[in-house]
DNA sequence: CTAATGACCATTA
DNA sequence: ATAATGGCCATTA
């Protein structure tokens, strides 16, 4: 476990129910503006490698800035209905801003 | 050590 | 609107 995905974890699990954010805001709030590649990765590889606690980190409330969905390691189906449980509006396959902290 | 790999992003065409 | 491009960066091989 590196310090660079703690904080990605930390970050993550602030977000709460109903709400969404991106992998660039949490690139950002871990203090590495530019990571947002890193972050999308690290978050794919805890949940293999930690799955006990892929439950405690909502990753499915991580997407992309543009407010499409990204990719989720269960498949973007997965991440859709996941969302769509939570009440989050979806457009075509787009996140709807409102939703969306930045 | 270097090279390759992505759950990305902004810009350009 | 989509597609290609170049950059980005932590992690892995």
């Amino acid at each position: 476990m590196t310090d660079f995905t703690e904080k990605v974890w930390q970050a993550v699990k602030k977000v709460p129910r109903g709400e969404v954010t991106t992998y660039g805001y949490i690139a950002r709030k871990v203090g590495k503006p530019r990571a947002a590649r890193a972050v999308g990765n690290a978050l794919k590889r805890n949940l293999y490698r930690d799955m006990h606690l892929s439950k405690e980190v909502p990753c499915h409330r991580v997407v992309r800035t543009d407010g499409s969905l990204g990719g989720f390691a269960r498949g973007t189906k997965e991440k859709l209905s996941l969302l769509k449980k939570e009440g989050i509006k979806i457009i075509d396959n787009r996140v709807d801003s409102k939703f969306i902290v930045n």
